[in-house]
DNA sequence: CTCGAATATACATTGACAGGAATATTCCAA
DNA sequence: TTGGAATATTCCTGTCAATGTATATTCGAG
């Protein structure tokens, strides 16, 4: 889950995986369009790579990368655990606000 | 985008978003959860507030940390436009493949 | 088997960021 | 009004990661 999220929390990185959202690309693609030097490419997807964002498939000289989905649906999957918070609308602060009151009078008792 | 990706690529900020998820906190509980320094748990939150996923309610001493959802559903929107991916199981290899050869022959004609 | 294209790796440099310690600020209670 | 609790801010330092440059590797073409 972390390695996800710092892999992706790079914006050249975040930029590759929008890139192979529509298809496989080869290095070179990726270098040109976002306007890296293939070194820089090469890197990142490495990252990538040991995230379990994408995969590569070498094909003579160049080599393939495309997405992986599973990094992603766990993300997904995190993501839903939060879902209620937004659809149930569910603050619990008024309930918070009690139990701290509640604490300080406690505090306050003289046993 | 990014800046929510960031704030949730370091592990302590993570999980205090985690925590954060059953309900609002204070920086000093955030603090004795966490094992942190009550500095560098204001710290984070600072860096958690900036990118919108927490908001703060002072009360008396204490400020009152709790989630912010509309940053959170950015991130589900973004991921849903990859849901296709590992719905429909739609590679676009071997049409990149494909593609790639063509290339290679449009290269080799001698007009 | 030699050359050039495509890619990966190594190395050095620089900048961002997390942690620690100290200090400032705000608030309540006595 | 003084003291202590809760929190934010500042400064310093060490570490990690991104970039640029150079080099190694692999492959197909001729």
């Amino acid at each position: 889950m972390n390695s996800i999220l710092s892999a992706l929390a790079e914006p050249n990185r975040l930029h590759i995986v929008e890139l192979l959202r529509d298809g496989p690309l080869t290095v070179g693609e990726i270098a040109d369009r976002l306007g890296l030097h293939q070194p820089q490419a090469s890197k990142h997807l490495r990252v990538l790579s040991e995230a379990g964002l994408v995969e590569m498939q070498p094909v003579a000289n160049r080599r393939i990368y495309r997405l992986r989905p599973q990094p992603l649906m766990e993300l997904d999957a995190w993501l839903s655990s939060f879902r209620r918070i937004w659809e149930e609308r569910f603050d619990r602060l008024d309930e918070y606000l009690l139990e701290l009151q509640k604490s300080e009078q406690k505090h306050d008792d003289k046993p």
